[in-house]
DNA sequence: ATCAGAGCCTGCCAGC
DNA sequence: TGCTGGCAGGCTCTGA
């Protein structure tokens, strides 16, 4: 389930693949997962790709400007099960279900919007003011958050801080996997009330973001319940996880059972004993 | 202000 | 073998 270090990795592979490509043809199958305009132009067609941005779990890609018409943006979120994905040929996706969406390039290449629970979808933008207009409602890239941010955004409220940590509009890109583990990581139980999070802690939290998600993104980003490397072994930051999905079984730092419950409607996981 | 709950949607898995 | 029910979760909406 695609939360920023996912889509980080995304953006970091497409980009040398798909910067200054010209898109040549796009084809829609399935229109109710756009909002927004849905003609060929909004969804970039004949538009070179001029960069790819993100902000928390959402992806842009920005169209170069056409004399004086600035370029139009495509958002991209990944929702649940989204994958985009660059293939060197139409023909490798062939056997390909659930693919909502098909942008050809000049030269070849076909970029692929796929999403088999469609909880993701795309926005069409007129240009970059409105990109700036939506990601205004979001808090801080988690990779660029600060104690002092947290405390400004939640430190007065009343809510549990892992709700606060999975409010987009607090810190942007966290989802249920990384609020347990960053929690963890600071030793902050997910029930504590923001209200009742000291400065300090507010720091350490925000360190325990930004070091979290810097290590999965190094890791490559593969948080997929299910995922298994090219030669069967999971995956690197799958194993890294200190207790998302391990319910019930020792904590790795006190060894003491780790703790399970339902929080701001997600499976919550802690330790009693390291988190206070 | 904050919460729980429902809804969207499909794949997977345990249990019958 | 095949069905059913529960679960997973990002996000939004409703009602308490």
């Amino acid at each position: 389930m695609p939360e920023l270090p996912e889509v980080e990795t995304v953006r970091r592979s497409l980009e040398p693949l798909l910067v200054g490509a010209r898109i040549s043809h796009v084809e829609l199958r399935r229109d109710d997962i756009v909002a927004g305009d849905r003609s060929a132009a909004a969804l970039l067609e004949g538009a070179s790709v001029a960069s790819i941005a993100r902000r928390g779990k959402q992806l842009a890609l920005i169209a170069g400007a056409e004399g004086r018409r600035p370029g139009r943006v495509l958002v991209v979120h990944l929702g649940m099960t989204g994958q985009l994905v660059h293939h060197p040929s139409a023909r490798d996706l062939s056997a390909s279900t659930h693919v909502h969406a098909l942008w050809s390039f000049d030269g070849g290449g076909v970029l692929s919007f796929r999403d088999p629970r469609r909880f993701g979808g795309l926005w069409t933008l007129a240009d970059a003011t409105e990109l700036r207009a939506r990601w205004s409602l979001l808090g801080p890239d988690g990779l660029d958050v600060t104690g002092a941010m947290l405390r400004e955004r939640a430190g007065e409220s009343g809510r549990a801080v892992k709700a606060a940590l999975l409010d987009q509009g607090v810190v942007a890109g966290i989802g249920n996997i990384y609020a347990d583990e960053s929690l963890h990581r600071a030793g902050i139980r997910p029930t504590r009330l923001c209200r009742r999070i000291r400065g300090a802690e507010w720091e350490s939290l925000a360190a325990s973001i930004v070091g979290v998600l810097g290590s999965a993104i190094r890791a490559g980003g593969s948080t997929v319940r299910d995922y298994v490397g090219g030669t069967g072994r999971p995956g690197a930051a799958q194993r890294a996880h200190a207790v998302y999905g391990r319910g019930g079984e020792p904590c790795l730092t006190c060894g003491r059972p780790l703790r399970s419950m339902s929080l701001a409607q997600r499976t919550t996981v802690w330790c009693h004993s390291c988190q206070r």
